[in-house]
Order: C-alpha cells, then sequence, then structure tokens
DNA sequence: TTGTAGGCGTTATCAA
DNA sequence: TTGATAACGCCTACAA
C-alpha cells in the first residue's frame, strides 16, 4: 500500500479511513494528506473480503425502460447512497429465467437485493429469501419482507368516482397475468363492481406496452363500456390512442382512469389515474433490507409495509354518455 | 471453500470455474455438481482482489427518470452482461459536484465508466480520464474516448423535408443553452436553412420539459411558422398538446418534428422525429471501454466514434398549407 | 490433470 | 495511539 511507504502501517492508514477516532487527529490528517496526494481510494472489494460486507445493494426491475421504475430506482439509489452503500442495477427483461439467473449471480456481489415487481412463483421468492437478504417491492409474498403500494384502495375509488359519473358498464384493461398488482386490482374492481352493481369486463391480460393499449380500444368498445380503467398508465395512453382512431372521444363518449400517474400531465386530455408514492417504496425498501442486513436478528421477518395509492381526477373522466 | 471438502482441492474448484478446458470434463462436471448443491456462487470481490478485475463497470447519468437515458443504461447493462460484467448505475441528479465525487468514488469499485451527457468541465472530465478507465457518451472531449450521436444529420434531414413539403417559414424550439446537444442542433438548422432559403426562427432557450414546450407553442405561432423543430420530443410533444389547445391541428396547419424518438408512436398523431441510436451509442461504449480496460495499448486514447441520428418521417409533418 | 504455496488490499485482534 | 500478524476467497505460477 503506497499511503504505507508514505509514513506509517497499513493498519493507521486503514485506521485513518475506517475507524478516525482512534487515532490522533494529525495522524489522521497526515496520512489523509498524503493518501489525497497520491490519488488514494481505499479499495472495497478488498474490504468486502475481510468485513464481508459488499457495501453493495442491487435494484432488480422488469424493465428500465418502464417509467414507472426510474423514481424507483432512484429513490433506493438515493436512500442507499446516503448511508454509503452504492447501487447495482439489473433488468430481467421480464422473463422469469433470467431473473432467477441475476439474483443467483447478485449473490456474491451484494449484500442484499431490492426486487420489484417480481415475475418469479412465490416458492422462488421464497427460497431466494433464505439464502439472501431481500426485500420486495410490488408483490405479496407471505413470509419475505416487502413493500406494497396498494392500489386496490386507488381502484375502489376509481370505480366509485365513475359510478358516481353515471357509468354502469366499465370495463378493466389488465394488465400482465404473472403481476402481482393486477391480481389486486382486478380483484379490487371486481368486488367493488359487484357492490355497486354495476357491469365489468376484462380485457388481456396485456403486457404493459403502448400498442397493446391501442389493440384493446376496438376490443373494449365492442363490450359497450363507458368507463375504462386500464392496469396502468401506459396502456391507458395507448388505448387513448386507440380510442381517437376509433372516433371515440375521451371523457365526452368514453372514461378512462389509468394507473400509477407516471405520465403526469403530458397526455391530452390529461390522464385521471391512481397515484402511487413510488419514491417512498423505494427509501422504505432500503430501509427495511439494511436494516434486515445489519440487524441480526429474524425479529421482522414477515414485515409487510403498505404504501396506499390513491384515486386522481384529471381530464379523462367525466359524465357517462346519454345511453345510445 | 466447501466444495473443496466435498471432492478435491480449491485450485481444482477454482479452475472448475475460471479455465475448464485445464481439467477433465468428469472432473468439472463433479464439481459443478456439488457446487450447486451446496448453493456455491464464486466471491466476485475476492476474485477481484487477485486479478486486478472488479469485473464491474458504472454507467453515469444526469437523470434517469429522463426517458432518452433508459434505452442508453439497458443497451450498456445488455452488452456488458453478454461479456461478464456487470453494471453499477449512478445518478448525479443534474449536479456536478455530485458527478465528481461519484466518479471519485466509481475509481475502485468499477473497472472503468461510461458517462453519459456529462456536465463537468471538460479539464475534469480530461483529467479523470487519465486515471480510470472513461468513455462518454454525448459529450466532445478532445483526447478523451467518446461516442458522439450526431443529430445534426438529422437535423439537416429534417428540414430538408419540410422545405420538400413547402415549408418557408420555419422554428427551431431549443434546448438547454449548456447543452452541446443543442449548439450541434441549432448551428446544423442554422446552416441548412440559410443554405435553402428558408427562414428560421428560434425560440428558447428552454428546458425539455413538457410545460415548456406547451407555453412556447403561442410564441411560435406568432411567427407564422407552419414548420416546427423542436429540441427534443419531450419539448415536441409538449408543444403538440399547446398547438391542439390553439386549435391549429398538426400537421395540417403546422409540421411538427421532435428529436431523439424517445416516445416512439405514443403521441397523436405519431411524431416525425430524429432517431438517435442511443442503444447502439451504449453498446458502442462499453465495447470502447472494454477494449480500453483489456487493451494495455493507449493507441485509441482519442478515439471518437459518431453516429448518426437520421430522420424519421411519421405522421406529424405534412404539406404545408395554402397561404392564409 | 491436479495439488501446493504465495499474494492481492483491507480489517480485526493482540501486543507494545 | 500505533504496529505486527493472520485471515477473508480466489487466482496463478510452479511442482508433482
Amino acid at each position: 500500500m503506497v499511503a504505507a511507504a508514505a509514513g506509517v502501517s497499513a493498519s493507521t492508514v486503514s485506521r485513518a479511513y475506517s475507524h478516525p477516532h482512534l487515532l490522533r487527529p494529525d495522524t489522521v490528517d497526515r496520512v489523509r494528506e498524503i493518501a489525497d496526494e497520491l490519488g488514494y481510494v481505499p479499495h472495497y472489494p478488498a474490504r468486502a473480503l475481510s468485513t464481508g460486507r459488499l457495501g453493495t445493494i442491487a435494484v432488480v426491475v422488469p424493465d428500465i425502460a418502464n417509467p414507472f421504475f426510474p423514481p424507483v430506482i432512484r429513490a433506493v439509489e438515493a436512500a442507499a447512497g446516503r448511508l454509503g452503500v452504492s447501487t447495482l442495477l439489473a433488468d430481467t427483461d421480464e422473463e422469469p429465467q433470467k431473473e432467477a439467473d441475476l439474483l443467483l449471480a447478485l449473490q456474491r456481489r451484494t449484500d442484499g437485493v431490492v426486487l420489484v415487481s417480481s415475475r418469479l412463483p412465490e416458492a422462488t421468492v421464497r427460497a431466494r429469501s433464505l439464502v439472501h437478504p431481500l426485500v420486495l417491492v410490488n408483490r405479496d409474498v407471505e413470509g419475505v419482507r416487502r413493500i406494497l403500494i396498494d392500489t386496490a384502495v386507488g381502484m375502489r375509488e376509481a370505480i366509485d368516482h365513475l359510478a358516481g359519473l353515471g357509468h354502469r358498464r366499465l370495463a378493466y384493461v389488465a394488465g400482465p397475468a404473472s403481476s402481482w398488482s393486477d391480481s389486486e386490482r382486478r380483484r379490487a374492481l371486481t368486488a367493488r363492481a359487484r357492490e355497486l352493481g354495476v357491469s365489468l369486463s376484462v380485457s388481456g391480460p396485456h403486457r404493459p406496452e403502448h400498442e397493446e393499449g391501442r389493440a384493446a380500444a376496438a376490443q373494449v368498445l365492442r363490450t359497450g363500456a363507458t368507463g375504462v380503467i386500464a392496469f396502468d398508465d401506459v396502456l391507458a395512453q395507448g388505448m387513448l390512442a386507440g380510442l381517437l382512431e376509433a372516433g371515440v372521444a375521451v371523457p365526452r363518449d368514453v372514461s378512462l382512469v389509468g394507473c400509477d400517474d407516471i405520465l403526469a400531465v403530458r397526455t391530452v386530455p390529461p390522464l385521471s389515474t391512481i397515484h402511487g408514492p413510488s419514491a417512498e417504496a423505494g427509501r422504505a425498501a432500503v430501509d427495511l433490507l439494511l436494516a434486515h442486513i445489519d440487524g441480526a436478528g429474524e425479529d421482522d421477518a414477515a414485515a409487510a409495509v403498505s404504501i396506499s395509492a390513491h384515486f386522481v381526477h384529471r381530464a379523462s373522466t367525466g359524465r357517462a354518455p346519454r345511453r345510445a
């Protein structure tokens, strides 16, 4: 080690960075000064080898290009960075196999993983969480630490909103079959529709892509629905385009609700949607993960933190049209 | 090491993973099988310690939530992953100071950095590239390896396209004053407009945000322009909304061109734009970076790879309207 | 084809 | 308050 040559011993240099309070202040200063001159930066992998802590966590998402994820990733990265932990990002391309491989590879290069919207079977997730610290976001697996964005609340609010505007025939444009969020949303909608006595048809499953939403428009129109709720804003935006093409005006003829609030007011008309606090979820995930990594205890092994997402009324929903 | 207990020696296990061809096939199989059973995964940091290669690179971007970056990040991650290199993602929050700190921290945890749209002064960038392998994307610093997306070509094509449709009065909705891309684009447009003898007014500078584009619509209409080129798709999409509000139809009354092709066909009408091969840029950056890391030589020290971005005709451009 | 020995940079422990 | 030493898990000679 270069710094040692320019002054003291290796352990003193180590302490100057890791436990400065154990050294005389002027020793710390002297070492750091020389280290800076030499362009020395502590070598993390070596440190990892002796401490067993890598100082790195990973965030794994299905698709980085999906605008739902960047805010989560950013929040994770910020929260981790604040604690001196760096963040590895991985993208599973929506492929469960790739996700599984990734998790395995990450096991020895990270202290833990924040797994967002996992597409893996419950059993697999549970097994992973046993061998490597893991916190789920947007996925509910009993016995695994998780942060849940509860969109069911918002879905109920959305359906109440539509029913209040006189819509009696609704449609849900569903997301991926393997998505936990989708089944939650679908369940909440179905139950609420029944309670209110309005009809609800379901289109899908769909990959959350613009084209899919666009293509689903014709099918949804055929059901006679005047109120449409989409799995997410991406599908909703596609639906908006599809409806426009079919000569259907929003919200005059059909009211449309998205989910996740990732497009803000960037659509015409601005989309009524369900706002999920994704940044907060990312932060909470890091807290839970780091607490788990540090704390030896298995105390909170099954902790589930739930954050509610609420309906936001913008301009894509309005009174139901008079019966055709 | 556990696997050793269940069969042979440590170095044999090491070879089973790093140099399988040096071992008898059945030995490799046996070792791997037992390793799998025990849930063994090679410990990368330890490997890094002895080889001097971390097997990790970083991508640094100003803002992960800006839709221009995810495709680049994804491409980097994919290209690196294919070569067994993992990718660390960092976000500078658009702050040069944070960017500088990050680069320093990354020096000992990565083999090199892909730095996208850096906001750092040239001298700083140049200095960093001397102490740690670095490849720039979307930033032109003499003497530093870099991948440039040349949108000037596309800008010329766009203006030719509009002029060919009969537009004589054009407007450019400019991006941030400090942006290298903006000055490149503006220069190309100004020169070409002069060559073709069409007028070009400039609005801005603007931050590349939806609201800014929307607000700029009125100003642009006042110039009498029938052909509008925006710094990027985000501004163009805002402009689209602003024009719609002003009762101006696209492309009937005004033709609109974006840049970067980050919205694909997700606007109505689908935006004519300039497609920057950002995925290709990410891939090229990784190639250049890894070649630099491996190759001892300083041969390509100043390599600049330029990739042309071309005009894509979709539905937001059409014949110029008859003179009012 | 396989085993043995030494070293990579850091930290924890123990001694001074 | 500081130094010496062993150890972390892996890799690369070199030896067998």
